[in-house]
DNA sequence: ACCTGAACACCGTTCAAGT
DNA sequence: ACCTGAACACCGTTCAAGT
């Protein structure tokens, strides 16, 4: 009771974040419980429901921070190439997939379930990224296709090499990077633009 | 005890796999339960256990299914244009988009988790229709990346428009089947063909 | 957005026992 | 690839009670 009690520890809010990603990355996202969550922060199984509503809420959360993380690597590889909108898009498909292969954890709260993410500001805003640049290439008179068209099927396109990949398909893997630009996305991008 | 007893049915194996498909369709993957689905059939909860060696187990076996049915389906549609690959792959591209929308249910559990299916016959046969069209494509000379590369773009491609749809992102939808094809598939696919 | 302990409903799985 | 009933461990969630 005299001075410092750790007992409200004040930031179990984010160790429940840190921990379930921890045991997700060891155990994946089927394996993962609040209780062993609760047990490996030091709580009692009960502790969570005071900084989520609910197990789902926590995964919510979770992927929220993972959309904001990727938001942030697009806006970075877009920024790479300020005046080539091209190679900016394929930067961005670059680094949309080596996001989900180096986070593997992290991606599978985002990409799970219904509605988990996209549909949140995060997730909005790292769309934004890719709309922006697409948007660069319309205004450009390089697009050969609508906008949305065009960034559902950029987005579909590394989805689905991200995706197929977590799902232990091996795609075109990390050492492949060269190799998923010049032989994926620069034909199939290509594709969608005028010359 | 005389005569037909009903007692044995015979068919639980199947009778739950259906039973399943509609538990799923009613209240999503995650709300399944391997309980529920023995309720269902009007059996105990160990009576599945006969049939199946876990709950996991009984998804496998739904998910076989489903891409047994998927291969059908993709192979129809190659054999519609036995003497143009370009159009043969178009077709494809939408018919497995179209199958995901039809059987959203069916594609959960084929695409959930770890290594359920694309291992298994079914999944192998499945690609292997798309495998066929592009080797066609490739003794046609009208490759322009290597076989396996074009199958990873060409299926993650398809896949991605399938799975951000399911997930409750309107990408391309059913009433837009020709846009799928006009805008998506064929700009980007033909990005990876030699004209 | 405080934490614990106890409780409840539900679920996956096993096992002895019954046809 | 027989089915049931009972049991166990585990999990999500709630709630009264404690700091």
């Amino acid at each position: 009771m005299a001075g410092g009690s750790t007992y409200h520890h004040g930031s179990l809010h984010q160790v429940l974040i840190d921990v379930s990603l921890d045991l997700i990355a060891e155990h994946g996202l089927e394996g993962f419980s609040l209780a062993t969550a609760a047990k490996a922060a030091g709580v009692s199984v009960a502790a969570p429901y005071r900084h989520f509503t609910n197990k789902a809420a926590l995964l919510g959360a979770i992927a929220r921070t993972g959309y904001a993380q990727l938001g942030e690597a697009l806006r970075e590889a877009a920024d790479r190439h300020p005046d080539d909108p091209v190679e900016a898009l394929l930067e961005l498909g670059s680094a949309y997939v080596g996001f989900v292969i180096d986070q593997p954890a992290l991606a599978s709260v985002m990409f799970s379930v219904r509605g988990r993410a996209p549909e949140s500001d995060a997730g909005l805003a790292a769309l934004g990224v890719l709309g922006d640049v697409l948007a660069r290439l319309e205004a450009a008179g390089r697009l050969a296709v609508p906008l949305d068209t065009a960034l559902r099927a950029t987005w579909s396109l590394v989805h689905g090499l991200a995706v197929l990949h977590t799902g232990g398909m091996r795609t075109i893997s990390e050492e492949d990077a060269p190799l998923l630009r010049k032989q994926v996305l620069r034909p199939l991008l290509d594709g969608m633009l005028r010359r």
